[in-house]
DNA sequence: CATGAATGAGGCTTCATTCAT
DNA sequence: CATGAATGAAGCCTCATTCAT
């Protein structure tokens, strides 16, 4: 299937990629890193935490939404038993924009002292539960990410 | 795998399951509400809702942790093709009693004029990562779970 | 799906037949016994043998053309694997009046010298295709059945 | 069965047939066609109808003879609910130069009105009666073709 | 005698992978 | 490097049969 929506031959996947799960491997780090990248553009330099945590949320969110088939294939992903402990490391290596973005957000803050990989992920699955609900009914969207960015910055920030 | 898992036979599966599918469906259904029966097990009536509210965060997460197959489980079950919208639908008519304590956590809140359907999935993205880090590195077990709960209601609740 | 539709449990089949092959087997010869009397019901005794084979021709391919799924199983059970030799038998025995008929109408044609098998089977043979015309395209059904005996009856007595 | 049966891995039937389906009817077609082409090679141009009939004939029986596996085959797929209208169409089609002789020899006979496609139809049933006959009992071959093709011929032109 | 749960062999099909061209 | 035929293990499911109740 993958081969013929490639518009390839299957024999010309295994050129590529040593086994599905390699692909799988692969297409999981780059999905990854194409929605940190994304949600990073244009960041305003120099701007407050808060206004630059607002950017990335609303760009991150707009990608997602744009593209659901991508989300899904990443929640599936996610999950999955054929991604290795080096992808996700390679992931969280490169989302260390965000992380640091993060860092000085909940500088001060409650979450001052909780692991930064548990805040990462926490970020994470509060998107990725505002994608689902986006994408299942795009109606409120614009009121909804915003409610979500609050309550994102409540559980970062705590104010 | 699962027949031999179960000590039965392949067929005896399919005079109980019409398909693999039906039985992934009635799993994720049981599973659910399992989690949300024990959650609610022993709640304190009368209470506050917060004083409710980590009853239930405590017992989720001792149940999910408890029984890291089952977490893994539903965590593939819930991003699964083969999950029917009729049994998504029944996971949440399961939840209702959640749901209410929800509803009376969030009033006067932040949260209180979004889809209660979204704070009951933003609860649950938030319970589930929590429950992994746990599981992943179960060191600091005690802490993060309160850590994760003031997050979490400052969600819902906004204090 | 043979008891669902006889209204019985399956495990009630094996109380009444040994086999599933036994089954088939004594629904075949039962089916040919009951077209074979059907068409030699109420055969005008004394008759010029023309006569009595378009009785009998007649009534055949009303019998069959009237229950298109006997005639569907038969078609089916003639030339199955399951059906034993002493089961063909079994309908030749109790096809042994047809034969009688056919045995007096052959005398002095060009028949007469051929194995009375062949003529018997011949005959089936010919019913049958016609049954199954008339039953794909009823339209016409009325000279087709008297075509067709006219052509059978070229065959056996040759006028 | 069908695999070992051609010396080829199960699986490499599925690269040339989608499903056992297709690959039943695609060899009932050929089988049809086989015995049609077989049935017609060498026929004597500019004969008489009688005499091209009786060639024809003659190719037939040899040929179903002479493989009587083949004929097996034929007479289950013949009633095998897995082969397709389409099939049995393209059978039909591939019947056509043995159509054009019928239509030729039943010209001014008791057959002139009847559908084309009855008279195909009989005359396959009675060659193959005739067939399964002479295999069961081979020894008197030479006659019972005869008189078989005596029995067609007044079937078809009525003389 | 009737039932229906239990069984396991077998059937059709998919699919990740290999390899000769 | 690209192809696609070939492979065979594995997967889901059906079904004839058995047997305890």
């Amino acid at each position: 299937m993958i081969a013929k929506e490639a518009g390839v031959s299957n024999g010309s996947l295994f050129v590529y990629f040593d086994t599905k799960a390699a692909l799988l491997n692969e297409l999981y780090v780059a999905l990854k890193t194409e929605m940190a990248t994304t949600s990073l553009a244009g960041l305003p330099t120099g701007g407050e935490p808060r206004e630059q945590m607002l950017h990335m949320w609303t760009q991150w969110l707009r990608w997602a939404t744009a593209d659901p088939e991508k989300r899904r294939a990443l929640a599936q992903l996610q999950v999955s038993d054929d991604i290795t402990a080096a992808s996700h490391q390679a992931v969280y290596a490169a989302s260390s924009a965000i992380a640091d973005l993060l860092e000085r957000s909940r500088a001060g803050g409650p979450m001052q002292d909780a692991p930064l990989g548990f805040v990462l992920t926490l970020t994470n699955a509060i998107a990725e539960t505002t994608i689902d609900t986006v994408i299942r009914d795009p109606a409120d969207a614009e009121d909804l990410i915003l409610v979500a960015f609050d309550a994102i910055w409540r559980v970062i920030a705590g104010v």
